[in-house]
DNA sequence: TACTTGTACAAGTTACTTCTTGTACAATAG
DNA sequence: CTATTGTACAAGAAGTAACTTGTACAAGTA
């Protein structure tokens, strides 16, 4: 009964990606796979904590979308998902003073950088 | 031995801003105070929460810099400390791709928004 | 086949979060 | 002074998060 696509579910809403950003640990591990891929084990060797700890923490990334896997034989290759930033920055554009919201979307308009959602 | 300025304590960290708003409640009350200061009484009257469940919540955003509180008589007013959003706008210029992020900052160096910290 | 490597899954512990109920306390009104 | 109102503080319950150690398992290698 579960009709979902699994890997096509691609927003997970604001919380997943704030609980998932608000770890140090789990920010880090954005920034190592931020410019290429690495597999699970290099990252894990980048924390003073037990692999299957950090195979946790990427396990949370990966829910609140902000990581991408792809498998390559035994191992697991973890890349950065920008576009999961995306409710974050809604976030931030609600919350920021008009002024400089203004401002951000006139420029967005002039360059806009992805598909409009049709009304 | 604390010597804390205490109210002048600006910046918490990306941690305690990004767990404050990792809060669906706590969001909805950013929301309410955004554009005018509300005592907490009438933030707690919009929720299904005890008073002081949302008092904690109060105090959580407080704690992480993203409400002013005035007291008038016995009365505290919460108002939306805007300027704590700013590790969160940091972390996103983080990892928000490079294109996007260069036009941004363009944008920013042309019309800047508040005093440069002189280094 | 059996061994090794890379990784996730499972279960348990400890700490933190979010809520509740109960209470304290400061400011004002009578 | 006493009562009322607006609010925070305190303690405890229940759920969740971040680890640990132990184990399973799939993919290669001898």
């Amino acid at each position: 009964m579960t009709p979902e696509p699994e890997e096509l579910a691609v927003s997970v809403g604001p919380d997943a990606v704030l609980r998932a950003l608000a770890d140090p640990h789990r920010r880090q591990i954005l920034r190592l796979v931020q410019h290429a891929e690495l597999p699970a084990g290099k990252i894990a060797a980048r924390f003073d904590l037990t692999q299957q700890a950090v195979s946790q923490h990427l396990a949370v990334l990966k829910r609140a979308g902000l990581l991408a896997e792809r498998r390559e034989g035994t191992r697991r290759l973890y890349s950065l998902r920008s576009e999961s930033l995306e409710p974050l920055r809604t976030l931030l554009d609600e919350f920021w003073p008009d002024a400089l919201l203004r401002l951000k979307l006139s420029v967005e308009q002039a360059h806009p950088r992805t598909e409009r959602r049709p009304p």
